[in-house]
Order: C-alpha cells, then sequence, then structure tokens
DNA sequence: TTCGAATGCTGAGGTTACCTCACGGTGTGG
DNA sequence: CCACACCGTGAGGTAACCTCAGCATTCGAA
C-alpha cells in the first residue's frame, strides 16, 4: 500500500470545510438563525415559494422536520404559509418582505465571507481549485 | 462586486465534503458505529489512553458528553476505564484489543475510500489540491 | 363516475447528540 | 492547612432529526 496521499486529501477536504462551516456561523450570528434556517431561507426565497414536500426534498429531510423548519422561519416573519390553489391539500410557503431582504443581507455577508476566505488564493489557484473540486462533484 | 468565483468555491468545498461525509458513514457501516465514536475511538487508541477532558478537548464537545461518547465505546468492549496512577480524580480511556482491531480495520476502510475517491484525479491534480488546500488550512 | 390507493401536511412521541448546572472527590498554591 | 480549581458524572434541558398514524384531498382505473 504505497502512501498515494489521498488519505491527507481526504482531511484537507474536512478541515477546510469545516472552517467554512464555523465562519458560517459567525456570519450568521448577527441574524440569530441557525446555518439550517438559513439554508432553508435561501430556498424559499430562490424559488420564490415551496411546496413543504419540496424544501424537504431540496435540505434533504424528511417532510415532517420540513414542518417544524418552516414553523421556526413562520415564528421569525420571514416566510408565510398560502395555500396552493392547485391543490387543496398543500400549503406554498412564502417569503415575506423581512424575509427577502435578511436572506439578500445573508446572502451578501456570505459572499463577502467566501471572497476573504479564498481571496488569499492566487487567481490562478482558485480556477485550478474550481476545476479539480468540479472534477470530484460531478 | 466582481464576479470572483469565489462563492461557488466555497459550494463545491462543501458538496466534496459531503459526499466524503456520506462515504465515510458507509464505510463505517460494517461496524455499526457512528462517525464520531469512529473518530473517538481513533483519538483513544492513536494516543495510547487519554483522559476524558483530553478526548474532550480533541473531539471539540464539552467534557460531560467525553462521559457519553466513553459510555457508548465501552459498552461496546472498545475502550475500558482504568484510574489514573498520578490522579486520582482523572479517568484514562485505554483501547482494548477488541477496539485497536476495530479501529485498525476501519483505518484501512477510510484509507482505501480514500484512494477511491480521490485516485480518479491524475496524480499532479492530487498534487495540486493538496498544494492549495494545505494554503488554505493553515 | 366512483372508489381504493397515493399524496400532503401535521400531531404525538421517540432518538441522538449535544448542552449547563450542581455535586462529591481530589490536587495545589499561598 | 485551606480556599480554590479541577475531574468525572448525575440530573435535567434543548435542537434537530426521525417514524407512525390520521385527516383531507387528489388521482387512476374500472
Amino acid at each position: 500500500m504505497a502512501d498515494d496521499g489521498t488519505a491527507e486529501l481526504g482531511d484537507l477536504v474536512m478541515r477546510v470545510a469545516r472552517t467554512q462551516r464555523r465562519r458560517f456561523r459567525e456570519v450568521l450570528a448577527p441574524w440569530d438563525l441557525s446555518p439550517h434556517h438559513a439554508r432553508a431561507l435561501a430556498v424559499v426565497v430562490g424559488r420564490d415559494g415551496v411546496r413543504l414536500t419540496d424544501l424537504a426534498e431540496a435540505l434533504h429531510i424528511a417532510p415532517r422536520s420540513a414542518t417544524e423548519v418552516a414553523d421556526g422561519l413562520q415564528e421569525r416573519g420571514l416566510v408565510e404559509r398560502t395555500p396552493d390553489p392547485g391543490d387543496r391539500r398543500a400549503v406554498i410557503l412564502r417569503p415575506t418582505a423581512e424575509g427577502r431582504r435578511i436572506r439578500a443581507e445573508i446572502d451578501a455577508a456570505r459572499v463577502a465571507d467566501a471572497a476573504q476566505l479564498f481571496g488569499r488564493l492566487p487567481a490562478a489557484d482558485r480556477a485550478e481549485l474550481a476545476r479539480i473540486l468540479r472534477a470530484l462533484a460531478d
């Protein structure tokens, strides 16, 4: 078993990912939102309204759990439940104006944070990194 | 705000990390261990005995939570609690023979999995990736 | 057209992995 | 020698998941 360095690669990826997760949590602090709620808000705003089932699928959680995430966002006034005109069983989660605003702020902060984290790399390295990671993430 | 692609880089890293986490969970399935327990076992075996406080620090959890992780590993017969000869307050967690064996098996499986995941990249790309990620993870 | 099966959401209740707080032993510096 | 810090753990809490059951609704096939 030659040392091909792949195990170290795995470690490195996880370490950078952990750094990002920590920074994301810090970035989110001013809004008092968990990363999970922020992601859910991004889905709701990004699609301009989703059924709970679709939100669950987007977040890789059970439909029942999407109900709870929706409750959380609704309590904070970021989304509202509206009936689906095409299916009376379904609920469509729609962003409120506040929800849209906050999601935009968070997104800007996240982009700025990524720029700061990855900006330390030369542009050529950033391109290389993107190319290689894309190959892995197919 | 120019599109420097750093936000996409963040996404890519997270996506590859998620793939790895999923694969790790699958790799672990034969031993019926959670990733967390596996990591704890690796620490105990790697240092050939740790105080609970040190285990907590290594896993980035509260000391109280280390007690629970230790309980789980002890139940499975992978570690045992022994008194610290130098400090009667402390407990040293030591790996059992079974614990050592299982941790070695898991480690081999993990290394093999990393080789399979990253092995699809040309060697030059692996080296590049390692170099760039190291720069990020300082 | 009707009716059994599938779908959408949610209440009830469970699990897991964390946490804080309080406590009884034990070590340690003034 | 003693106030204080530190070790592990019981008690009890929380967040984020889950499954299962149930009701309302839709859909597909006969």
